[in-house]
DNA sequence: CTGAAAGCGCTAACAC
DNA sequence: GTGTTAGCGCTTTCAG
């Protein structure tokens, strides 16, 4: 299959001159006749020449591509950050390779080295692992985090957490719920971490002290109602609202409650944190926080790439907002009616 | 920053031999005393080197990578396929570029000319448009269809649409359905097409005609609420039971089924198609067609690691079976109840 | 403006 | 076994 693919010498020969000539031509460098410009670009075209990156890449030090390391692809927000990283390589001409290390600091390690023998000119990084830091300190290439503050002076991207957990927190209470417990994934977890800090500053700022017995934490990150605390399942944790680490224990709080035929957002509020596509779905609407999750790749990108840019230079930190979604899950200014007006529910579908 | 990295020449120094001793040394090849082997290794640590992929993959003619050509990366089951590819890739030691095309067939054409230029040993393609075919027929790397089967000799991975459309409209007719309605996403699409021809034989199977009034489209791809046809809003169009071309239009009919006070499903019967992972949220429930995503990306990784190994070799055609997941959207054997025994609906939650 | 020559870092004959 | 020598395909001085 693969033969011997056409060169640049193979198209100097054809027109008669130095192959250096026609690198020149063709890479759109000075000092070049225009003629001897046109007959490289004719004569490439016929014989389908199409330039060697990896030759290009060897003599200028430069590859052109981005590695992109994240836990897992299948995460609900994965895909939209990995959409606005490409995107922002590919309008600077770069190509990204996907590093999925499924959660496995070993296989997190394993990527990296990669990228570092493949030569990627930066990396863009959503670390599993805390100890991957020191690796990567002595990179060679830009490195940018994604989600977390690394350990080492390197750029990152996060979105504000606290703040999330703070307006999570604030329009719940704001709302009149008087019980407002926090369920948190994996409270040691930094972005668990940091939405529980805000939460309680939320009641500091109102004045009021929170329950402990309201702080509570799933047993495992799945999320799966088996997952749900056991106080929270038998009744003997009583509240009236709750804020959730993430929407996937959000939803199963929520579909739980439908199961006991507890009224939401009546008598139970329920606000989640990360706005994956389905809270909006219309027969969810959760109420959440929405990161801004392509936003987060394409920043992180366009850092790494600028870095690239630079010869060297500070590392750089991004903070991005993220935003109260009020859906249908927790009472409060906005709430929509459960149905939409202008659809009359009789006997319309067969 | 990115200073001259050390070079297996810099461990040669060291060492005392030749460069080529150490790169036999270093890439496990005969040849080479076993105390230079190890010196050469212990050098290696000690200097922090990392072989050079570019260098190699220039010599070598393989870069140990292949591209990754998608539409959408956020499409509901590009993910699934994305971990697929990257872990069969993986586990050969093999890295994939993300490419994803956006719909744009330009975009599609531009990366596989970059992945041409990068020299990956092989392309996995979910393409959007019939065009590439003729430039990809060209290309002088193994390449790997995925969804569609190419116009052109080379291998593909698709899933059986028309066997899947079949069993979930036999599904249908058997739960006692009188009128079975189609809804397709865009009918000239290729799985829609098959799909459609799957309903259309399970019909023919019980040797009754299809309504052609039943068969149904929506309006544009996105399966909004608003691109359900007319006909079905108003109530023109009367059926008790429809397949959908897509989970995200079954997904929006429910909805709307919902709001209408429609019961789901013993008025109405509604079976999906994909089994977007929504579609087993437990306060969703849709009976579905699930299809092999991951295998899908891990088979086209398989059948293309395959064809670099071979040196030539006639395409591959593997299709995959796809499996109906009834659920609670349809009737039939093996529906649950609503609520799941075990919990008690009364004033447990707070 | 153009050609010759020297690499980029590595592998692979080929002699010794 | 080991060193020497060619390249892989391209960019880039450096002379002319």
């Amino acid at each position: 299959m693969a033969r011997r693919s056409v060169t640049i010498k193979d198209i100097a020969e054809r027109i008669g001159v130095s192959y250096s000539s026609v690198s020149r031509a063709l890479s759109g460098k000075p000092g070049v006749r225009d003629d001897v410009r046109e007959k490289a670009a004719a004569e490439a075209r016929r014989l389908g020449y199409f330039p060697n990156e990896l030759a290009r890449g060897l003599v200028m030090r430069r590859t052109h591509s981005i590695g992109l390391v994240i836990p897992d692809i299948t995460n609900p927000f994965s895909p939209e950050v990995a959409r606005g990283v490409a995107n922002r390589a590919s309008e600077a001409g770069y190509t990204i390779i996907l590093c999925d290390s499924n959660y496995s600091r070993l296989r997190e390690e394993q990527h990296c080295r990669m990228l570092l023998e493949k030569r990627v000119d930066g990396i863009v990084i959503a670390p599993v692992s805390r100890s991957i830091d020191a690796k990567l300190e002595k990179y060679p290439m830009p490195v940018v985090y994604i989600n977390r503050v690394p350990s080492i002076p390197r750029s990152h991207v996060v979105i504000d957490h606290v703040r999330g957990g703070l307006v999570a927190t604030r329009h719940l209470l704001d709302a009149g719920y008087g019980r407002v417990a926090y369920l948190g994934g994996n409270i040691t977890e930094y972005a668990d971490e940091e939405r529980l800090l805000g939460y309680r500053k939320a009641f500091e700022e109102y004045g009021r002290s929170v329950d402990e017995s309201l702080v509570l934490s799933v047993r495992d990150a799945s999320g799966s109602l088996a997952e749900i605390p056991p106080g929270v399942l038998s009744g003997d944790v009583r509240f009236d609202a709750v804020f959730c680490a993430n929407d996937v224990i959000a939803l199963n709080v929520l579909q739980l409650a439908r199961q006991m035929g507890v009224d939401v957002p009546r008598s139970l509020g329920i606000v989640g944190f990360d706005d994956i596509p389905f809270a909006a779905y219309p027969g969810v609407n959760l109420s959440t926080i929405s990161q801004p999750k392509y936003r987060t790749g394409y920043e992180a990108a366009d850092l790494c790439l600028a870095e690239i840019g630079r010869k060297s230079g500070a590392p750089r930190a991004v903070t991005l907002e993220c935003r109260l979604e009020v859906r249908e899950t927790s009472r409060g200014p906005g709430v929509p009616a459960v149905v939409p007006a202008g659809i009359d529910p009789a006997g319309v579908m067969p």
